[in-house]
DNA sequence: GTCTATACCAGGATAGAC
DNA sequence: GTCTATCCTGGTATAGAC
């Protein structure tokens, strides 16, 4: 790996632990094995390296949002997605429990959810990221899959934003509660497959049963 | 006030604008009006003036609780309070709204909400307190509730601590969108109660209609 | 209990040799 | 592109006069 990349991935490291201001350049230098001066040739400051950890993540989000086939922009064609047309409730519990899971443990995301809470206040652009990935866009991507659910016959009529608010809130708090302890993260799981059964068995039609 | 007290206060607002490292005691001093020399007559350290904000937090929390007759320590005997014995689903919605404004525009809780996202990885008091009034005692009080008013019957029998989930997580996530932004208190307000409308609708008996 | 002056250090960043 | 040496700034904290 470049000289470059590594001392990316070695701040988002440090950056993720200590916070930004917590994080020297110094130790940024040490754990890729470098003298801190020597890191003023790949960056022309500290923020610029901060700069280079945020492309890396929209970059990295960019390939996930692909592989897990969960479309990130709000603008994109939800009835057109074949996710959407097979998405059972059963189907529903399996792919939370995935992407919690996933969240929970990929070292870019988790990493990302602790910068993001830690700098919200003094940085706009990863606050706006954030925002955007863990609420705007989570809600609205289960709003409108609700909508399709409701339309299918799957779910209850009813307040397709409301109920998407009620499903994808709790795995918000989990995330909040368990982003840093991945090792308790089947403690994690055993509450939120408790969730979803409440959820299902409050919203499932009852010729679906 | 005392200058003490004033110190106190005015780093409790510097803290949950800049963070710890990125307030410094020259500006605490500044805010209050005298040199930072000054102000080590009152406090020996930095970490000091930070040690009697999370003392004045605590105190200020303590005395909510009797105001607003929510119990804090999980052990309060439950079945005890008149609180819990006369609320129906209206009061529900009506307590919430006025809990969660209330959080949202309170001084102290909302810049103890910041500080503490800001500093919980760097600071573990900070971030048990947190947990516990905003993840742990609020979902245990709820749950309890939840509980009680199954058994007498206003509410749809289940999984009280999955109920409970469900109802605070939204709270809890638009406490986290708008901790920051009291100015558009009233989308919150609107989101709010639909989803209280939503989760009366689905939990009410149907014979409480 | 407030001030001025100052010690002390750490962090960000640059210069220039190799 | 890495190193050593160095600069500069700003932050925490202390000393001592008033």
């Amino acid at each position: 790996m470049s000289t470059k990349k590594r001392i990316t991935e070695e701040a988002l490291t440090l950056f993720a632990q200590k916070g930004y201001k917590g994080t020297s350049v110094k130790q940024i230098a040490e754990a890729v094995g470098i003298k801190d001066a020597s890191l003023y040739k790949h960056f022309r400051s500290k923020q610029e390296i901060f700069d280079s950890i945020v492309a890396l993540i929209n970059e990295h989000i960019s390939n996930l949002s692909d592989t897990l086939g969960i479309p990130q922009k709000e603008n994109q064609n939800v009835e057109a997605s074949i996710f959407y047309k097979k998405l059972d409730l059963d189907e529903l519990k399996d792919i939370s429990g995935k992407v919690f899971i996933f969240y929970l443990t990929d070292p870019y995301i988790s990493k990302f959810w602790r910068i993001a809470h830690m700098e919200q206040y003094q940085n706009d652009q990863i606050y706006g990221m954030f925002r955007q990935i863990f609420m705007d866009d989570a809600i609205t991507y289960q709003t409108d899959l609700f909508a399709e659910m409701m339309k299918a016959g799957i779910l209850r009529e009813g307040n397709a934003r409301a109920v998407a608010i009620s499903f994808y809130a709790p795995i918000f708090l989990l995330l909040t509660k368990y982003a840093d302890h991945s090792d308790k993260k089947d403690d994690a799981l055993e509450i939120l497959d408790s969730q979803i059964e409440e959820f299902v068995r409050v919203y499932r039609k009852a010729d679906h049963e």
